[in-house]
RNA sequence: GGUCCGUUCGUCUAGGGGUUAGGACGCCAGGUUUUCAUCCUGGUAACAGGGGUUCGAUUCCCCUACGGACUACCA
């Protein structure tokens, strides 16, 4: 660690820098833990930025949510908006005034030029180029042609500009170059900037775009290292051009693996969670569409969450599986993430959360099933619920399993397992008679003590325990299945044991 | 179409010039249990294909195939 911290002379920095046009993505989350993580384990900074910088997709709530989510699944920024200011604004929309002047350094520089290039004009060019089977790129071999500051005069230009009439600023990329660059999980990188497109860095709305703004901000709040979706790989060598073009020096790239969909082919997307049972984001997300559902609301802890989304694409080299969050901070390593994408597996996440879940102490548990158990209009004996808890916890993969996992302790069977019920043979209703008188005669109703004294009489009167248990527990539970009989008997009292011995009794 | 990235069991992955190619999820079987689950034991199952380089390649190189991302005045 000494050693990682002398290497990187500067102070880490790293930053997750959603667009609010929506509730965050579980890629996003992924792409935010890395960072955390990254930035933990170096000691550093993560810090939070909203790029608005689309006015047209911005959605009520988004930013909202994306602080909500990363402060449930622990990974809060330790700096945003309203938290710890020190290179704020963080929001783009309102760093607005600063971009400008920084594109017009560029034109200054030569590094950018003024196009007036409708876009009507340039779907034309697109479709035109099209139709000819080819693509129509932005660059060096069209830019003298169009109608642009390179085309007109510098005085031309300035009068068109006087006149208001809407403009965008391209980049220059300069030509004949092999780029080599280099990512931290990639390796070396090679682009011939020919191919590359003369990004548009200022739109005519007076609004920079996402390359303009990012490069600008990163610079700006001091990041040491990007990390992100591999979906920005191809605007890498932008990118770093346009530091050259500042004359800074570029932050350190790393470029992570997408999610993909569990089968199929492509990218995790909002529908295949909803199609397949299982949450693409962390909380839930109403809109007047209908419900997204979210991990939160769906039962998952936090720490499996994190846990799981930690191991899609990075391990630490062993075995081990089950990381805390500061366990993580220790041993992640930007060097062992993996290069491919990962498909997401519902059925692997769901095991995290069973082994949280059972992690859990009683107590916690029982204090989130209680409001369950409540609204079924029962009254929650707390002493009893953290038993019953502790009973059924190992069967379970979310607290919301729980009620059915347990409903008998509070409700009588209202109906018995068929394949079961034909171990009710015709010898069975007496053997229950007896059985219940035995219980009767018990005076310490605990559980050790019960199974201690049917015992004795099962063995006493050579009765096969297969022959009193089975369907003892088809009358208390319904079905062959749950915890441990004898504790299922105490729990629900003596009275109601045989109660419910009587009615098996009547009804099979 | 172009550019770039990728490819080890069904899935997440370890490994790396000579290994019985390891683990986890899932699935199957056995054991434990009065039952289900847990737990334990075992099993199923992979280096995309073709060329090189090499004594030897799953590992290094090239090609092909397949997958993915990007290709907007969206991020």
């Amino acid at each position: 660690m000494h050693q990682n911290l002398q290497k990187m002379s500067k102070q880490v920095r790293v930053r997750f820098a959603p667009s609010p046009t929506g509730p965050l993505h579980i890629g996003g989350v992924r792409t935010a833990l890395f960072n955390y993580l990254f930035a933990k384990k170096h000691g550093g900074v993560f810090y939070l930025r909203i790029e608005d910088t689309d006015q047209n997709r911005f959605v009520p709530g988004a930013e909202q949510y994306i602080m909500e989510a990363l402060e449930w699944l622990g990974i809060a920024p330790s700096e945003t908006v309203g938290k710890n200011e020190k290179f704020g604004p963080y929001r783009q929309s309102e760093r607005k005034d600063l971009y400008k002047q920084y594109a017009d350094n560029l034109i200054n520089s030569g590094w950018a030029y003024y196009a007036f290039d409708s876009s009507e004009d340039l779907d034309q060019l697109r479709k035109n180029a099209e139709e000819e089977g080819k693509v129509f790129i932005y660059n060096h071999s069209v830019r003298e042609k169009l109608d642009n500051s390179l085309t007109n005069s510098a005085e031309k230009t300035a009068e068109r500009i006087a006149n208001g009439e809407d403009f965008v600023i391209r980049f220059k990329t300069p030509v004949n170059e092999i780029l080599e660059l280099k990512d931290i999980i990639r390796g070396d990188i090679k682009f011939d900037t020919n191919l590359l497109d003369d990004k548009v860095l200022f739109k005519s709305d007076g609004m920079p775009t996402y390359h303009l703004a990012n490069i600008v901000d990163d610079h700006l709040m001091e990041t040491s290292h990007v990390i992100r979706g591999e979906e920005w790989l191809p605007s890498m060598p932008l990118h770093v051009l346009l530091y050259r073009a500042f004359n800074w020096e570029a932050p350190e790239f790393a470029h992570l693996p997408l999610i993909l969909k569990p089968v199929g082919n492509g990218k995790l997307s909002k529908r295949d969670g909803d199609k397949m049972g299982f949450p693409v984001f962390p909380l839930e997300w109403k809109t007047e569409e209908g419900v997204s559902s979210g991990y939160r609301e769906k039962g998952f802890f936090p720490e499996a969450v994190v846990n799981f989304l930690a191991l899609l694409g990075w391990n630490d080299g062993t075995d081990q599986e089950l990381f805390s969050l500061e366990e993580l901070a220790e041993k992640f390593d930007l060097n062992r993430v993996h290069k491919a994408g990962a498909k997401f597996d519902p059925e692997k996440n769901k095991w995290f959360n069973h082994q949280y879940l059972i992690q859990q102490n009683d107590d916690d548990l029982a204090k989130a099933f209680a409001p369950i158990v409540y609204e079924k209009g029962i009254d929650v004996d707390y002493t009893t619920l953290v038993k019953i808890v502790a009973s059924i916890k190992e069967r379970a993969n979310f607290v919301s399993d729980f009620w059915e996992l347990s409903d008998f302790f509070y409700v009588a069977p209202t109906s018995y397992d068929e394949k079961a019920s034909k171990n009710w043979k015709e010898e069975t209703p007496g053997l229950m008679r007896n059985l219940i008188a035995v219980l009767n005669g018990i005076e310490d109703f605990t559980s050790v003590n019960i199974e201690t004294i049917v015992k004795e009489w099962m063995t006493q009167n050579e009765i096969g325990m297969g022959k009193v248990m089975q369907p003892f527990r088809l009358s208390l539970v319904g079905a062959l299945k749950g915890p441990h009989l004898f504790d299922i008997v105490e729990l629900i009292g003596k009275e109601e044991t045989i109660s419910r011995i009587e009615k098996a009794i009547e009804r099979l």
